[in-house]
DNA sequence: TCTATTTGTTAGATTCATCTACCAATGGAG
DNA sequence: CTCCATTGGTAGATGAATCTAACAAATAGA
């Protein structure tokens, strides 16, 4: 990561820092080094250095053993920070349904390397999702909706039958154990909880990814697919998790 | 990042050495320090010392001056990355509409640190969004609809019409300029191209965070307002650019 | 077989982010 | 005014990831 280092001097950690130092002086007027190390989880004796280089980019103002400022060029970095910080945990947490521990964690990290246009597109689609009606209830859908995915009872009854009935009547749903060798499939569901799905979606087996089914063992246990050029092997429980349509 | 540098030794950059590995032994049967090297963009004196690494970590195998081999546990790593870098990819470009260049470089900086949690979910978002047939119609809509926000004519004359009225029914439209000193509303949209949407996103003014205009200069033009509990200033077209909704 | 080209290795340097272990400044409390 | 507790700063070390430059091995031509 930030290979770029050569046209933009300000590393994560440093976007870190300044966006400690924006929040800090946001709720309690002043940012110091002691509760930057606390907040970050490292020692003082790091972030008195970080200071240094911070204050030398001319994005803050650091005298030492004096409370820290963010220069305008700071703070529109660290506002520019902390915003893909917020819109990165709001997605995962609200739209994704996310853990706040995870959404916050997964925003922290990805957050410096969001591109412009990723940006610009996540502000569409929350624009769609919560304020175009049709995008309202898309996602209100898809919050009852996404628990019959994974076997867990849905709370609206007619919610797996207003959905599987029109799909069957295009496309045949089918396991992977039910195909044949030398059949091809598009995966359009992953069930199965637990160890089993985290190793299908570990080796990539996703909604929209073809397979191909190339050898069954004798007791239809082991089962060798190919999946995006590469072949793999499941499990027969596995294989049962797996919803595909022939291709 | 990576700071969990001591329970997991496979750094950002192993997993992207793994990944290339992964692909170029699908892709042309072997790999070899050359070609992850051009493939990386680095010189061939910086991987050798990482195929060392990735051996002593037991995810390949490695003779000096011979074909890279990935084991069994590596080549599940691999997969796994591989794995996270193309359901990102696949968000990015076909749901978010992204640019395949922007898309691919921010999945492949975003594909370590992402949740086991977070790929689950994606995943259900996934089945909804290709699957459930009411998913499906409403992507239709979110990607023909998603211009209308943005000033670019829309393709369906009737998408503005069916979607506007509803809303203005609940809920009064009126863009920041509007409010008054001491009014408050929440965001719904972000209009403007080029520099004034990048600005706004840049300070974080997206759809739902909440604004209180603070204070009007006399001509109008800087307006200042509170945002998530900073205090920024807007030009007047950036500002004509923000709808809201009262609050 | 001998040489030239390609490919890979090594050593040494740099930069970043962190640590630890001291040391220094500051600001109350008495 | 002195002393101690809190806070911050410095030096030196470590480890990751990279570079460059010189070298070595392997391969392919002639
Ligand atoms: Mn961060
Ligand atoms: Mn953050
Ligand atoms: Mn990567
Ligand atoms: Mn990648």
């Amino acid at each position: 990561m930030n290979s770029a280092r050569k046209e933009n001097p300000v590393t994560d950690a440093l976007e870190d820092y300044l966006e400690t130092i924006y929040l800090q002086i946001r709720d309690q007027k002043f940012a110091r080094i002691k509760d930057i190390a606390k907040a970050r989880g490292v020692k003082s004796g790091s972030v008195s250095p970080a200071m240094k280089r911070l204050d030398e980019l001319g994005l803050i103002k650091y005298v030492k053993r004096e409370y820290i400022v963010l220069t305008p060029e700071g703070e529109k970095r660290a506002r520019r920070v902390f915003a893909r910080h917020q819109l990165l945990e709001h997605f995962f947490k609200d739209i994704l349904n996310m853990s706040p521990g995870a959404a916050q964690k997964d925003a922290c990290a990805m957050e410096h390397n969001l591109s412009d246009e990723a940006m610009d597109r996540f502000v569409r689609l929350f624009e769609f999702l919560e304020v175009c009606p049709e995008g309202r209830d898309l996602l209100e859908k898809f919050r009852g909706c996404s628990r019959v995915h994974h076997d867990i009872p849905c709370m609206k009854e007619d919610c797996k039958s207003a959905h599987r009935p029109e799909i069957s009547e295009e496309e045949q749903q089918m396991s992977i154990s039910d195909l044949q060798p030398g059949q091809s499939g598009r995966v359009t569901q992953v069930n199965g909880q637990g160890a089993i799905r985290q190793r299908l979606l570990d080796m990539g087996v996703f909604p929209r990814v073809e397979i191909e089914v190339e050898r069954v063992a004798p007791a239809g246990d082991p089962i060798w697919i190919k999946l995006q050029g590469y072949q793999i092997s499941l499990r027969q429980n596995e294989a049962a998790a797996v919803m595909v349509t022939r291709v």
